[in-house]
DNA sequence: CCTATATGCCTTTAACTACAAGGTATATAT
DNA sequence: ATATATACCTTGTAGTTAAAGGCATATAGG
């Protein structure tokens, strides 16, 4: 039932969040309206994605969580710290790796 | 001990092996050879990964195997099929989609 | 008033995948 | 005699995404 694991995702929400919180904080529910807004609606990360790698990513030091009442409600907001961008910097190092890798293995005429 | 789940790396070997395979029939060992050639050496795919990819993709239908003698040695050939090659136009598809999406995701001025 | 939708957090389950490590056998070079 | 290259293969496993579900409050529409 559950579409598992598919092509060239792997890797890729975290490094989605990372890019996120390194520009500003944001909560769990936002980030999942965010990566819609950013890819032009191409990726959808739901909430099973995220809050797990947001606790995965504050767990490895990557992300430093607050707690702030905003109106009635609490809201956990996610900044990124030194290890986190260090993590995004080797993440995007690691994307242009593959990424080159496959535009120079790219296959001539492939309309054809 | 095993580093497994490598960031950007789910999908690619399917992707590269059917690329290299659409072009001309090869056999195993010669692909894990062509791998590294066609990436610049960036990508390395050991046996582990092409063997069991290849007899995914022949037991799919995307590819047809040929056992040839050459002098002493034995081979197994691998060709495309139709489907093998609409197996290559969906994951084509699917990874332009992905890269455009995080091309158009990328943080400016993400050096500072 | 009631109901659906939006906000906001969370967990459990499961399928899938890439990879390392190991195994077999022959040929060739040192 | 030993190491390296060729050529095939399997097993085990860790790590990942995603769906599906659950909880609670607020707000809008009928």
């Amino acid at each position: 039932m559950a579409k598992t694991n598919p092509p060239f995702m792997t890797g890729v929400p975290e490094l989605l969040l990372l890019r996120l919180l390194s520009q500003r904080e944001m909560y769990g529910y936002e980030l999942v309206r965010q990566v819609q807004l950013v890819t032009g609606e191409t990726i959808k990360l739901g909430e099973g994605v995220i809050y797990p790698m947001l606790h995965a990513l504050q767990k490895s030091g990557a992300l430093k969580a607050t707690r702030r009442d905003v109106g009635a409600r609490s809201r956990v907001y996610y900044e990124t710290t030194r290890k986190g961008r260090q993590r995004l910097a080797k993440l995007e190092t690691e994307w242009s790796r593959i990424r080159s890798a496959l535009d120079l293995a790219e296959v001539p005429n492939a309309s054809a």
